[in-house]
DNA sequence: GCTTCATATGCCCGTCAAGTCATATACAAG
DNA sequence: CTTGTATATGACTTGACGGGCATATGAAGC
């Protein structure tokens, strides 16, 4: 239903994300390391599933996630353009050529696109 | 109040991200691009200002925006643990790594730790 | 069969956030 | 000072989501 961004939203849903990040875990795992009510692992844990953060494996009665990385890979893409704001060594370009877009304005540095 | 994350959840703030990450914007400007009412327009920007996202300048009645890096570099960074799943090359490799943490090769017997 | 363990799901409730509309503030121009 | 423009804010409504609890499903073992 949401949008991946929704998804991660909540904190407890990044938790088990980053848990599985570090490995496979079933329910009961996630349900003791989080110190959470059974039920509101399994709910997240849904949310996550049908957003295709996670896939679970049937494992007699336990049910193993996994992690699974599209979705967090959109979230990568997402941040492609925001990049340059951080990247430090072109940032103070960037900022100006940015600026360039409303003030024609020359301080210390004579540049040209 | 709510984290990084769940400022980020909201889609119009999302596009508002994307447009002052373009260039800076006067609210008006942004309205007009979002086509969506100026007070909703006003409250997103207030949401991101309050958690850093995004600056104001006073220009006359205007109010310009932009962006600020240094949320969405804690976004960048929480991603950190989870690039491994699709940094192609190692991916394998990785994966194979997580599963040693479970399973050598034990079929249908469950194990406590 | 019944019982136990592991997980999922349904229901109810409180909370919180976004949208809408109206109004307030601030500045500029005449 | 009045009017118009630009933005912020307040009140109110609505709807979604998470937590808690009870219950259902299902597989394993007796």
């Amino acid at each position: 239903m949401e949008s991946t961004f929704a998804i991660i939203a909540e904190p407890n849903r990044r938790s088990i994300l980053s848990l599985l990040a570090a490995s496979e875990c079933s329910v009961g795992e996630l349900e003791t390391q989080l110190r959470m009510p059974q039920s509101s692992v399994s709910k997240h844990l849904r949310v996550l599933r049908e957003a295709g953060f996670v896939e679970a494996r049937v494992e007699a009665q336990r049910r193993v996630y996994r992690l699974r990385p599209e979705p967090l890979m959109e979230v990568d893409e997402w941040l492609t353009p925001f990049r340059r704001f951080w990247t430090a060594h072109v940032d103070a370009l960037e900022r100006h050529l940015d600026r360039m877009d409303k003030t024609p304005e020359t301080p210390t540095k004579g540049k040209k696109r």
